[in-house]
Parts: C-alpha cells; structure tokens; sequence
DNA sequence: AAGGGGGGCCTTTTT
DNA sequence: GGCCCCCCTT
C-alpha cells in the first residue's frame, strides 16, 4: 500500500488518504488530479475501507471514464468490473435498464442522441400544425433541454407570458410523444434516473445501501440535475450518507454555455458541510512564465474559490506574441515557426495550434496543407454520427423497438423503394387518430398508400425473423444487405468510404461483443438488456472519436474547448484578438466575459515548455474583411511575460520601445535559426495604399475622447478622407481626418 | 426524388 | 465565405 502513495507530494498524499466525508478537491491545471482520483480509489480498496460494489465514479466523458479504469487496472490486480464506473449518462443509462418497470419505459428503449431529439422536435411541431418561424425547433430543444436540466417536467417550469406557456406545452406533448415512442433523450436519461430513485424508495435504498464512496470526476461541469442526482444517490442529510469525492477547478469551468453549474461546487461545500477543501496546485506540466501569465489572467474573475499555480520546474521561456497584419500572414507565420521547431527536434505532435471558433481552422489548414506539414483536426462527425451509420442503426433501432418513429421515417424510404412524402403524411395522419406509432399504424392502413408501406414492414419483420438468434455482428452484417444499404453505396460513385465505414459497423459490434462487453464472472450481476439493446445504447452514448488515425506524428488543431484536459510542448492560440477571444457575443456581460477568460485560462496552461499566442490586425469572418484590436487579455499578463516578436509601441509612450523582431532561441536552445534574419516578414508595411496623411486601413490610431481603434475603411482622400475606426468598446465610428485629432500609434 | 438555386445564419459541445 | 435548410424545378 505504501507504494501508491509513493511520489504523491503532500496535497495529494491528504487528499487520496481523507477519511470517508464529503471532501472538495480543487485540482489546478496539471496538478495530477485523475491520479488523485484513481489512488483515493485503490487506496480505499486496498485498505479495506471499501470493496468494489461501494464505489460509484461518476465523469463527464467516456474517455475519462476508460482513463480511471485502466489507470485503475494498473494500480491494482483486482476486478474493476464490480465497481460502478462511467458517464452520468451512462450510468442513468444503466439504472433505467435495470428497472425499466419502475422507470416506465420499455425494455428496449431507445436513446435519441441530439440530431436524433432534433429530428422528434421537427416532426412533433409538422403533427400539431405548428409554425416553426415562432417555435424555432432548435431553440425549443434548448427550452426543453434547459428545463429538463434544472430538473423540471413541462408541469414544473413556471411560466409568465404567453410565449413560455407555449413552449410548455410543446415540450409536453414532446415528452408524450417520446414516452410513446419508447425514446428517451440524454438530459431524460438523467431526468428520468432521478425520479426512479425519488419516487421508489426501496429502489433508492438499495443504491443508497450500496454506493458508500462517490467520487465525481470535474465537478465544476455539473449541472443542477445532475447535483440534484448526486445528492439523492449520496444519501445527503441521512444518518449514514455516503462520501462523496468531489474534483474539480472551478477555474477551468468553460460549459456555462450548456448548463454547467460552477455554483455547485459551492452549493456542495455548504450542503454537504464539507470540512476537508483540498487545493492541488502545484504544477507538473508547464514552465513557470506559463503558469505565472495564467495565473495573473484568472485572477481577474471574481467569486474564485481561489487558487494559485506554482512549479518547481524554473520560469522556462518567455510567451511570444506575433502580431500580423492579416490572418494569412498569421497563418503562415505559425506554419514557418512550425517547421522550424521541428527542424530544432520537435515532433509534430508536440505542436497543437488552439482556435476560439471552429471557422478559424480553415486558413491554418490551408497553410499547413500547402506547406506539406501533416496535421490532424479535431471536431466534425464521429463515427456513430455519419450519415450511413445512421441509417444502419435505423434499421436496428426498428427490429429492437418497432414504436420509435424517428427511426421509422429515416428508413421507411431509405434507400428509396417509392415512398413519397405524400403517402407518409396520410400515415402520420392516420397514426395520430389511432394514437399509435406509424409501425403499429400501417395495418390499419387501407388502400393505396399502405402497398408500398407494407412491404416495409413485410421488409423488417423478414429481417426479425432472419437475424433471430444470431450473434449481434452477423445481425449487423444481414440488416446491411437485407436493407439495401450497401447496394445504395455500391451503386454511389462516392460510396465507397461509406461501404468501408458499414463494414466498420459490423467490426464494432464484433468489437463491442467480444471486449466491451464480457461476460459478468461469477456472482457479478449480468448487464440490463438485450445486447442489440445495449449496443443501440452504446452507440448513441458513445459516438466514437473525433477522429480515428491517432497516433500518426501530426500538428494538431482543435479549439480551446476540445484542448481542455490536453498537454502539449508547444502551443499556438490564434486569433487572439478582442471579438474573436473573447468572442464578441460574450464580451459584454460579465459572466460571459468572465468564462472567456477562464477559456483563455485553459488554453494557456495546456503549454508545457513554450507558448506562442497570435493576433492578426484583419481577418475574413463572416464573408467579410474585419478588422480588430488585440485581445484585452494581453493587458492582464505581465509585460515582462511577453515577448513581442512584431514591432510594437508600448502603450503611453510616444515613440521606440520595438521589441526584436528576430527570430527567438531555437527549440533545444542549442542553435539559433541560420535563416531567421530573412523570415521576419515586417509586419505592418504590407498594406499600402490611398494617402491618407500616412495613415492606412488597419493602422492602429488613438483619438482623444475614444481611445485607441482601428482603421477598418475609408473614403476619400487627403485632408477630405473619412475614416471609418473600430475603437472596441466605444464603437465603431466615422471620422473625419481633417477634424479628428488622429494619432498614430 | 434528386439536384440546383436562393436565403439566412453564423461561439464553444458531451452525453 | 461557406454551410445548412428549404423550396423549386425537372
């Protein structure tokens, strides 16, 4: 035993040994928090405090829940399989399974994921006749998903004006219209398991009984149903609640946007009266400078449960700033120091280039893809999300549960065997006079429209009875011919990668058999369900990686969001500039602003060694040439942090203060790049154009009243010209250049 | 039923 | 600029 605790400095050695109370760890960026996690467990097992079948670690993503147990696996020769160890999804997922009764749901329930509730909503709003310019159906899905997030069913959510009572209503007939369809979608997984265990108290009582330790993987992401959840399995205010472990950064909180609650972590401070607040905060990732500029940035929030980063590892490198005149320039700026760094010994892999948005990768891309770097970007469609994947488990979706009607109309006419939209909606029609699913439906249909519609049906029910007993993956593999899918691809000149991709389907369901899914050893309870059931789950909880290929050496991009949890050596954050990050629809609210700056946080203590943040004077966004003022963030870290590799005038003062423009130390520090001379493209000189008494579109000015701005158009020229000037936050103004006391800066 | 054209929109995202 | 969605045409 005295070897796991071995190496953990003393934070960590208190927090993994804390007796069995509510306890908040507040873990900082690269402060060995899943190792805190994972040894508080072993450490629990293996000095007896706790066998498996007591242990409930609860993350927010599949991965973090494969790390703990792998982690775990090393640490320990015991069997994780009795421990309860997953997603709050996937383990409502399974407590639902196992008392679907209770729970009022059909066995075979299916999960809709969000394209999925989508699609529900649209089809509910086209039964009832609704306008959906009034109701838009993504903004009603944030309604409902909302409500059902703060724990509230339609009958629960207040509503004050006209509209809301509205959009209560729909969500109450979309909770009717799931319920007899047998779907559920993600916030009614959890919505769902809260009320199991609050209405059926023996059922409560067991997993209360059971569950002694509660260890919560990223607390500051919870949200309030899911606080809720944890407070009613936890047992909170019994004689004999269970522990809960709670971890998290408060600092690192960045999915407000969707429902996280950073209030939590306090509400379970107070709630839990937990006595033991644990801070983790030295750091074993980055250099010192690194963690010094993120702290001073965050330590512009309020309301912290506070924290500061430290390292024992030195100050390392100063943090260079590039500022370019065009994000072009930016662009290929970062792709030179790219190859130089990798000339210097770095891998690409070692290199990860951080965006605000999604819409700025594609002018990197271009740069590197035009240079012959490899790179690699993160988002975009999963696996379980493309579009043939879909349609196959449709199919699958129907044998396992004939009643789910989104399935029914992805399918019914896919590949296309002649059934219009017209004979559809008589069905839809007869379906809501019958009150039952379209499935259930088509008998009663007599007369034309029901021909090609029962031979649907004839279709799936050949389909039942020829996969009935066989192995999940050689059902897969029949419904994919017997479907007419992979005819459909074959017969597409673009088919192939989708041919490739349903053959992967059927590997995943070997796959997901054979190892996903072992059989339980003895006495160990059998997992709910069928397995067809289980791997429909499967897929809608997990939807597979961003992106296959890992492991090949290649730069890699993605936003700050996804970068969160990440590490690398060497980190470029782009666009850092005030509209872009923070983004302009959250600089103007505090709350808002404040998330931008936890975001920035983030990305920048995913740098170890080096860290590179960038900015360019214009850039293409929305179709349009813009024009923007560096980030305010950069007032927040000290000067003596930064490095500006472009000219720059310090702020208040009239002339000179250029930094160097020269290229910095070479990654290894051993030599200095041989060609840095002729690389420094001399930012700021490339525009030329109108005299405008030397000012140009672009150029940074300072006006008396309003502050600094940019140039971002003109009209006229000389003494005449009119100058269009973004000054941030006081606007955006016309000016005339005789009149406006403009001072370059 | 499929493809083309036009219009509106535009952070961040896991389950 | 580009994507998605809808509608219109064929």
């Amino acid at each position: 035993m005295s070897k796991l605790l071995e190496n953990l400095n003393a934070e960590q050695f208190a927090a993994v040994t804390l007796p069995p109370q509510a306890a908040l760890i507040l873990a900082g960026a690269g402060s060995g928090k899943t190792r805190v996690l994972t040894t508080r467990i072993a450490w629990l097992l293996q000095t007896g405090q706790a066998n498996p079948a007591s242990i409930l670690g609860v993350t927010f993503t599949n991965k973090a829940a494969k790390e703990m147990l792998t982690r775990l696996g090393a640490m320990l020769p015991i069997n994780t399989r009795g421990m309860w160890i997953g997603t709050f999804h996937g383990l409502c997922n399974r407590m639902l399974r196992a008392h679907y009764r209770e729970a009022a749901l059909p066995q075979t329930f299916q999960i809709l994921d969000t394209a999925d509730q989508l699609a529900a909503i649209k089809r509910l709003l086209k039964t009832l006749n609704v306008d959906d310019e009034k109701f838009p159906p993504r903004e009603l899905q944030h309604f409902i998903n909302g409500n059902k997030e703060a724990g509230h069913r339609a009958a629960q959510v207040e509503a004050w004006d006209d509209y809301t009572r509205q959009r209560v209503g729909l969500y109450k007939e979309y909770e009717d219209q799931c319920q007899k369809e047998g779907v559920v979608d993600f916030a009614e997984l959890l919505l769902r398991s809260y009320e199991l265990l609050s209405r059926h108290e023996p059922i409560r009582r067991h997993y209360q009984l059971r569950f002694r330790h509660i260890l919560v993987d990223e607390f500051q992401d919870t949200n309030r149903l899911q606080y809720l959840w944890l407070k009613l399995l936890a047992a909170h205010g019994a004689e004999t609640p269970a522990a809960v472990f709670a971890v998290g950064d408060d600092d690192q909180s960045i999915y407000g946007f969707r429902g996280a609650e950073v209030g939590n972590m306090r509400d379970f401070e107070r709630e839990f009266g937990v006595a033991n607040v644990i801070r983790l905060e030295q750091n074993y990732r980055s250099h010192g400078n690194i963690l010094d500029a993120a702290n001073a940035i965050i330590a512009n929030n309020s309301k912290r449960l506070g924290k500061n980063l430290w390292t024992d590892q030195g100050s390392g490198e100063p943090i260079r700033v590039y500022e370019a005149p065009g994000d072009m320039d930016e662009a290929r700026w970062i792709v030179e120091e790219i190859q130089q760094l990798i000339r210097d010994g770095a891998s690409r892999s070692d290199v990860a280039l951080l965006y605000r948005s999604n819409a700025q990768s594609r002018v990197l891309e271009h740069q590197l893809f035009s240079s012959g770097v490899a790179y690699k970007v993160y988002g975009g469609l999963r696996f379980f999300e493309r579009q043939e994947i879909k349609h196959a488990l449709a199919y699958l979706r129907l044998l396992a549960n004939p009643d789910d009607d989104t399935a029914f109309l992805r399918v019914v006419n896919f590949p296309t065997r002649g059934i219009g939209a017209r004979s559809l909606e008589q069905l839809q029609d007869a379906a809501r006079s019958f009150n039952t699913s379209l499935y259930a439906t088509v008998p009663h249909l007599a007369g034309k429209p029901g021909v090609a519609i029962g031979g649907f049906l004839r279709l799936i029910e050949e389909m039942r009875r020829a996969t009935d007993g066989l192995p999940l993956y050689e059902v897969v593999d029949h419904i994919l011919d017997a479907s007419g899918l992979r005819a459909h691809y074959r017969a597409e000149r673009e088919g192939q990668e989708r041919l490739e991709n349903l053959d992967e389907l059927v590997s995943a369901a070997r796959y997901f058999m054979n190892e996903a899914e072992q059989p339980p050893a003895e006495g160990e309870e059998a997992l709910p369900g069928d397995p067809l059931s289980r791997f429909l789950a499967h897929a809608s909880l997990e939807a597979g990686d961003h992106q296959a290929e890992a492991g090949q050496d290649a730069v890699q991009l993605m936003t700050v969001h996804a970068a969160k949890g990440l590490e690398f050596d060497a980190v470029f954050i782009t666009g850092v500039e005030d509209g872009l990050f923070p983004h302009e629809q959250s600089m103007n609210d505090l709350a808002s602003l404040e998330e931008e700056r936890r975001l920035m946080y983030v990305a920048v203590t995913r740098a170890r060694k080096r860290l590179y943040l960038t900015l360019a004077q214009s850039r293409m966004l929305h179709g349009q040439t813009r024009y923007a003022m560096k980030s305010r963030f950069f007032d927040e870290i000290p000067e003596g942090l930064l490095k500006w590799l472009t000219p720059r005038v310090q702020a208040g003062f009239g002339a000179g203060a250029y930094h160097t423009p020269s290229r910095n130390a070479a990654w290894n520090s051993q030599h200095s790049s041989p060609d840095a001379a002729k690389r420094n493209p001399g930012a700021g000189a490339v525009q030329k154009s109108r005299d405008l008494a030397g000012l140009r579109i672009g150029q940074l000015v300072r006006h008396a009243k309003f502050g600094d701005g940019v140039i971002i158009a003109a009209e006229g020229s000389g003494q005449d010209a009119k100058l269009q000037i973004n000054f941030g936050s006081a606007g955006v103004k016309w000016l005339l250049l005789s009149l406006a006391k403009l001072e370059a800066v």
